[in-house]
DNA sequence: GATGATTAAATGCATCTGCATGGAATAGTC
DNA sequence: GACTATTCCATGCAGATGCATTTAATCATC
């Protein structure tokens, strides 16, 4: 069972690690350089925005995010401590909880996508045409293992699942 | 300098962060159920493998494979403590000193090629071609930093950078 | 409506990471 | 050759992560 994967599988494998731990780390700098916090509350914050209600149980937050639930657990606690989101009592479910983004949780989504999205266009958007990034999207979907939520992002948007 | 990054950069970003998460797990998690270490450890002894004389310095190593200094120093330690290398004085420069691996070294980094290389042709080969790997790697190579090392790898190896 | 299985969330513990600093050797400058 | 700057590597510490377990509530079945 050697010998398995060709030559240009391989080459892929070892540029999508490479090219995507690069790009990740030079936008993560440029948002800490800009004294924000980790992408990851940006992420947070973003899908609590966009819920109708500003809350999200947990779960809802762990399955949108793809994050184990220990991890999830402790990013809430960070939001909570920061006064970026509250906890709410879930009265249907006692065991659960609702989590809330705050005024203060709504700005800084919105500061953050001001650099986050520069950062995108810096590092991405200026290196590939739009059909070559659609292009790019094409080959990545094909990957990834039935990883959805097709349509692309609505303006203003943007997430990262890490 | 709002609303900076198409629709298309955007979305090319996501799907970056999203599938090379999803692809590294799974390869992680094979490697992980077959028993092995992580993927970092294989770099290393690949590389190490690679030299001539089967050593490098520490700097070596940490810029073959894009890792923070201290991440290469604690890597080495593990790899030391499990008998996979082994430090050696350096005479020409007395601050530093060559990392061997060690004939258990080789034969792990052989072994995990084995593990890996399904992996790679599990969850990459095996979902694009030939052509599209390559036109994949054209397009990751663009968002490289200038991340060259251009030429394909030699058969029988695989790294990342991680 | 008691009982066992399942689900929601938190947490203790060991490990890993990032950051800053430290010590030791070398290189550069005058 | 003394002095400063730089390079090589290790490490203390704080915070983050993975894993397993715990607590509490709900569900399912009888």
């Amino acid at each position: 069972m050697k010998r398995k994967p060709s030559t240009e599988a391989t080459a892929a494998w070892i540029r999508l690690m490479r090219v995507q731990t690069r790009v990740l780390d030079a936008v993560e700098q440029d948002l800490k350089k800009a004294g924000f916090p980790p992408l990851a509350w940006y992420d947070a914050l973003l899908e609590l925005s966009r819920a109708p209600t500003g809350e999200l149980r947990p779960v809802e937050l762990e399955r949108q995010m793809l994050l184990p639930q220990y991890s999830t657990s402790r990013l809430i606690d960070r939001l909570v401590d920061e006064g970026l989101a509250a906890r709410r009592e879930c009265k249907m479910d006692k065991r659960g909880q609702f989590v809330e983004i705050t005024e203060a949780g709504r700005e800084l989504q919105k500061k953050m996508w001001s650099a986050y999205s520069a950062a995108i266009e810096k590092h991405v958007g200026s290196k590939l045409s739009d059909a070559d990034a659609m292009k790019l999207c094409g080959l990545l979907d094909r990957l990834g293992c039935s990883c959805s939520e097709a349509q692309l992002p609505a303006i203003g948007e943007g997430a990262s699942a890490r």
